[in-house]
DNA sequence: ATGTATGCAAAACATTTGCACCTGG
DNA sequence: CCAGGTGCAAATGTTTTGCATACAT
């Protein structure tokens, strides 16, 4: 149930509103840039404009509802925050991106900024490389 | 001595190219934008254009002799590539960019990446954040 | 000389904004 | 009804590219 989330950040709930929110919730690996939201959209027949996807994009970053990442390449991507922070390991060849947390290097991170006098706000750690394994999409 | 990196790229020797090398060699903070470097260029009366620039930084980066990183905001910032790899804490307020080195967090992501079956290629680590104590020049 | 580099202007992208019209509550 | 939302086109900011000229070797 996504209304409430839209609704809670003093937003009305709208048609591109929820299918943007829909198709974040529903794809496959999570993260999607503003012109594959776009071009889903045209797909599925709904007339949105891609000024509109970034609008709301914004709205729903601004409300902490996805979050913004600058991975490799030119276009920000998009996924839905979840309540655990998590960083990405992103697969050069295929796009696929996979999450994951480790407790050591947040606790680095703290004990090397504080040696630092640094007060740490956010931070964005991604591997770039490759899957050794199967499994592609894309 | 930088002209021998720059044959050593297979690149002429030129003005530009030696211009741009020593502005990121003596830079304060050693972290440049184009424009950045543009401007200061122009301030110090050299006749070189901004397409110039941008294409010396991606043909340095090409062969290894600097490196772009990018940052919170939208344009990226070049520094010279330095022998030992390092990740950056960015400052929120004064753009002040300060380099570090964990050898821990290194070793969790090999261990993180060969537990996921990847092949780390390179990595990104940023920690944005202010720095609590004085020294601020940006 | 002669292949590279450069400067300038125009193009290419990703993203944002102005504005008249539409729509949700 | 009416503030807020949307589509479209135009504007923006950053980076790239085409092309005629200038330079390094």
């Amino acid at each position: 149930m996504e209304e409430k989330d839209i609704k809670r950040a003093g937003l009305k709930i709208t048609q591109p509103r929820l299918k943007i929110l829909e198709l974040l919730s529903t794809a496959p690996d999570r993260h999607m840039s503003a012109e594959e939201i776009y071009r889903r959209l045209l797909s599925n027949d709904e007339d949105i404009g891609l000024a509109t996807v970034y609008r709301v994009l914004t709205q729903f970053e601004a409300a902490g509802l996805i979050t913004r990442h600058h991975f490799e390449g030119t276009q920000a991507v998009f996924e839905i925050s979840s309540e655990d922070h998590h960083d990405h390991m992103v697969c050069s060849k295929t796009g696929r991106v996979v999450e994951f947390f480790d407790e050591v290097i947040e606790q680095r991170q703290q004990a090397i900024a504080a040696a630092h006098g640094f007060k740490i706000s956010g931070h964005s750690l991604i591997l770039y490389g490759e899957f050794t394994q199967k499994a592609d999409e894309s």
